[in-house]
DNA sequence: CAATAATCATTCGTATACAAATGAAAAGGG
DNA sequence: CCCTTTTCATTTGTATACGAATGATTATTG
């Protein structure tokens, strides 16, 4: 064991345990809430591909770069998931006539019907998520994880 | 916009913001602290494979599934990490003598000097990834957030 | 102890995730 | 108005992440 500190009196104790750490933590997770995800979506939708979903039909058509920032990714990724709604036929991209370097993205019908017959599946996957804590705890947690963007 | 309700009065609005929604939020909190551990362990290490040296360190050689399972990948994943950090040197696997199905990793001599010198940085990653948190909001977040693991 | 079940490691396929490089187009400054 | 900077989209390469399938080995149980 390496990660050790003396205290006053001369104990060494363990002061780097993994399981502690939050980056650990956050990353198990979200892989439970990835999982719960997937129980609601099955193999249909992605978390990343929902994200997108629900933001286009929030805000509405927008360059695939502004998608991107809007659901945090980069443009590399937000590329792929883009080509793969596209390819199933839940988006479509059109050149911006007002910018030769955009291409905007859009829900398509099929789209946008996907996307209103799935929110109730996402609120009880964000409820689902946060359903080991109690009502407070839900607040507070969102609180403090809202300053950790 | 598809995602609303109706309230009390007849007035609707809008229930379902991707920015709210804990999945949403825990996927750029990663980020942000991905970005922080890059910053101080810079292209040597990334955070997957600072998890599996540090549990080595931690809990000694062990099975790869093993490993996988204390460090939270799953079978396919671990391989890969195993493999990387074996290329490099900083682990080692050998047949199990009681077990031919199994292979124990271990730490190599480098592999446990490289662990050895990095829990400094580590250490900074946790401080730096909750700096945004009061003292009291750091460990309330870290008590919600073991719930949700 | 023989049949079944469980575990282990590997491999394949798909989907994020991001750094870095590239080329095209727009914006801004002198 | 030219030159520099910025923005945009694409591509390449590497690294998680996980479901599913496979074959080998061990454990279990009737």
């Amino acid at each position: 064991m390496n990660s050790t500190v003396e205290t006053g009196d001369g104990t060494i104790v363990a002061d780097y345990l993994l399981d502690e750490q939050v980056g650990f933590l956050l990353r198990q997770a979200i892989q439970r809430h990835v999982a719960i995800f997937e129980s609601k979506f099955g193999a249909d939708l992605t978390p990343t591909q929902w994200a997108v979903l629900a933001k286009l039909d929030e805000i509405g058509a927008t360059s695939q770069n502004r998608l991107g920032r809007a659901t945090a990714m980069d443009v590399a990724t937000i590329k792929g998931v883009v080509d793969r709604l596209a390819d199933r036929g839940f988006v479509m991209t059109a050149p911006d006539p007002g910018d030769a370097r955009r291409r905007v993205v859009s829900l398509t019908g099929q789209g946008a019907e996907e996307t209103s017959s799935r929110f109730e599946a996402a609120r009880a996957v964000s409820e689902m998520t946060l359903a080991p804590l109690s009502v407070a705890e839900r607040r507070t947690f969102l609180k403090i994880l809202s300053k950790l963007v």
